[in-house]
DNA sequence: TTGAAAGCGCTAACAG
DNA sequence: CTGTTAGCGCTTTCAA
């Protein structure tokens, strides 16, 4: 049997309630009790038991991480395993722990989180991506339960506090970047449109497009999965088009790798043939052929502000709601080169 | 406040025992109680707490993750987030929830372990690597706590339940390969000697080494970090050397990439002036210049083994000790090349 | 400064 | 088939 705090009270002649004051360090027991306290402890080798202290407590120093879909399809991409470095290492310097459910549906997921809740086995949660029109957030909302958002808030943005990129801005500048370049075929393949982060991106690509004087073309949108695969798919598309863009802004790099090789097997060549920008700057990025230009979100940092943020939420529920902006920045690499007129005709 | 069992039980006219059976679907409750209690449930919208429970009960239905280093610096490798994929689905699969917690020298993450095994916060414990000499892996045998190792266990092999590939033999495949190529000088850059994969993999580069009647040298042999900046501090080392190989033998798909990167910037083209295979195929080694000959070690199905496997140790204690090897396979790709004799006058 | 005792919300004998 | 009751191990009033 391991010793609990009854068996440490015992040989240390005190009561149980003075065993757990020594551990919380309370000021009010002398340092001789402390003392004698503590060596019985490391007599029995006693480590208190976290359950039992949640249960009396109400507390679990822990906190959850919500990923979209299947933690098995999210994993795929780079950006979560990024996002949570960022959140371990806040969470770690507040000693506090991170639990993770996981499902393959939405349902499955939302029932996930309410046990979390529910069953109170996390103090906060951090929701590692916004979709438009969310039950989850509703239901946090409504429970009043300490969250973050890594991403924009579809609704109530002044009620949420939430870590994210101006991605209409980031969007905007990469569009611009193209348009400046020379490129006045400029198509957007963009994920899950229920995501708000594609909603956002594809904002501002738009602006881009009409503050330019461009025409606004349906058929050059194009949404898929966040996945290499969608790439591929979306590629085929556009390419089948009488006019077939000559500039790309993926809204992933992962994406964007599936661009690329679908565009190599084409036998379209990047950047000479077709520019192409994406987002995130994922170690793949730099790797790829050619190396992509993408906007830097800093991953990283959402995820630590978020942890961060939500533990403070945690600790005091009167924090008030913050909206974090993560910057970003255009790394320009090999994908991207000026239109030249004449390679189209030659070219495709 | 929340309602608890007694409230649905005063609601439904029965004891809370009748309720806790009803939650645990006991056969012995007649249909016609159950439904009374369970309309009572819903109608006070009652959620069981998880934690009150964890407490009577002595179980969590949450597996701990450990990962090396910091969580920190390891998720910068796919490797990591991968094996967690699969981790991920086997315990969704069986309803367990995971739990990670984080520290950055080998004491934090020892202190984590302990407050999840003493605080009874996991019912069991998956260790994401294994180190030569590892205290934790004592603490965890002699506390007869449940875990598996992803790796092969420096000590007690037979009495711990693991998760590996045939590291030895597949590294004496690739390096046969490589000779087979008519490579008469390969070197080795493997990761933390600490680390039993790296013994493992530099054991069966030796063997095949001695087997062709090659010199076993021990300047061909270099040790670094499992990341990109490993690769690189070799490479440079290797290099400078009179003789300088012909074909690279790198533990991880990571390094090769710090590898590539830096054998580029020196002007050695890979594969025509040097070869180079590596481990893991991640998703990088596909995408990388030129796509990398690697070892697929079926990660994913190494994490999902490895849930699979603890969950059943943890339901049944009686479980005997496994050692199950998960197979690899070299995929071919564009970092090797046929040694050519007249080439290296030319080339260096 | 310390102790006694009442919970935290649930489960599991034991009894009936 | 169901109720009573005693914990699980800790925290936290309330008293002293």
């Amino acid at each position: 049997m391991v010793a609990t705090i009854k068996d440490v009270a015992k040989l240390a002649n005190v009561a149980p309630s003075t065993v757990s004051r020594v551990i919380a360090n309370n000021p009010r027991i002398s340092e001789k009790t402390k003392e004698r306290v503590r060596e019985a402890m490391s007599e029995l080798g006693y480590h208190p038991n976290f359950i039992a202290r949640s249960l009396a407590n109400q507390s679990t120093q822990a906190i959850g991480i919500v990923i979209p879909g299947s933690a098995d399809k999210a994993f795929l991409n780079p950006f979560f395993p990024e996002v949570i470095r960022g959140i371990s290492k806040g969470a770690h310097q507040k000693h506090y722990a991170l639990h993770m459910s996981t499902g393959e549906t939405d349902a499955e997921i939302m029932e996930g989180v309410v046990q979390m809740v529910e069953g109170k086995r996390v103090d906060g949660i951090i929701l590692l991506y916004s979709q438009v029109d969310d039950k989850l957030t509703k239901y946090l909302l409504r429970k009043k339960f300490p969250f973050v958002i890594v991403g924009k808030p579809f609704k109530d943005v002044e009620h949420i506090t939430h870590v994210d990129n101006d991605n209409y801005r980031a969007a905007k500048e990469v569009t611009e970047h193209l348009i400046q370049l020379g490129h006045e075929r400029v198509a957007f393949i963009g994920g899950n449109l229920k995501l708000v982060v594609t909603v956002e991106r594809l904002l501002g690509y738009e602006k881009a497009i009409r503050n330019a004087g461009l025409v606004y073309r349906d058929d050059y949108i194009i949404h898929a999965q966040f996945l290499k695969e969608g790439g591929q798919a979306a590629v085929q598309e556009l390419f089948n088009l009488d006019e077939p863009p000559t500039a790309l802004v993926v809204a992933d790099d992962l994406m964007a790798l599936g661009v690329l090789n679908t565009l190599d097997d084409m036998g379209i060549n990047v950047p000479n043939d077709v520019s192409v920008v994406s987002f995130n700057n994922v170690m793949l990025s730099e790797v790829s052929r050619p190396p992509l230009t993408t906007v830097d979100i800093n991953i990283f940092q959402l995820g630590y502000e978020a942890s961060k943020h939500v533990i403070q939420l945690v600790e005091d529920p009167m924090d008030p709601i913050k909206r974090i902006i993560i910057p970003h920045k255009l790394m320009k690499r090999q994908s991207c080169r000026e239109y030249v007129s004449t390679k189209k005709t030659t070219t495709i």
